[in-house]
DNA sequence: CACGGGATCGTCT
DNA sequence: GACGATCCCGTGT
């Protein structure tokens, strides 16, 4: 039987083996009413304060980085380009400001609700592929930072998933300013999976 | 299929 | 006042 992910799930300090681990996890929702959910095939490792790509290098703390100081099993989303809603995982102990953005699913349950959500009718990979849209195919937004996401009560759960087998290593997308840390090899992707946002 | 650019707004300087 | 941990659509090949 397939169990939420408990709060201790995400209290490794290593953040680049937890984003490797959640690969094959399973995010459930249920806002506005609507239940889905999608696996997990895509994530990136974002490791402050010494990571430059990380919103809180340096231990830089403001009102928008504070969450990602706190305890592991929450959710950090924050708006990107004033249009998308990326969504993050809150790990590490507190004071460490560790955190895994969530890049691309594969839809599981609902995939109507997750269609009518995107305005896309059919099952291609720009459906849930790609950090922005997934949070759109699922409901999240800014509002749900801070979500616990080890209570089943919670409108954003993890759960238990498949272990995959393969996973490919790449370079993290979209931080080209980030010095030495921009070739760090701390993307990762279910290398069998059509659920990924660029290959 | 590769590219180039516009959208759009909260956050930080 | 500048700038994104992006996406989508238009153009040209």
């Amino acid at each position: 039987m397939p169990h939420i992910l408990p709060q201790s799930f995400y209290q490794s300090t290593d953040v680049v083996t937890l984003a490797q681990q959640l690969l094959g996890k399973v995010i459930v929702t249920n806002i506005d009413g609507i239940q889905s959910s999608g696996i997990i095939t895509e994530t990136e490792a974002y490791k402050a304060p010494e990571d430059k790509a990380s919103h809180a290098y340096n231990n830089r703390r403001t009102k928008r980085t504070e969450i990602m100081f706190g305890s592991a099993g929450r959710a950090y989303v924050y708006l990107c380009y004033g249009i998308h809603h990326l969504f993050n995982v809150v790990t590490g102990p507190e004071d460490h400001a560790h955190a895994v953005l969530i890049r691309a699913i594969e839809p599981l349950d609902n995939i109507e609700a997750i269609m009518e959500r995107r305005r896309i009718n059919g099952l291609k990979p720009q459906l849930t592929a790609g950090p922005g849209v997934l949070s759109k195919a699922l409901g999240i937004n800014t509002n749900h930072t801070g979500t616990i996401l080890f209570d089943p009560k919670s409108p954003i759960q993890i759960w238990d998933g498949e272990t995959p087998t393969d996973i490919v290593h790449s370079k993290r997308i979209g931080i080209d300013y980030a010095e030495e840390w921009k070739d760090k090899l701390w993307r990762f992707y279910i290398k069998d999976s059509q659920w990924i946002s660029k290959k």
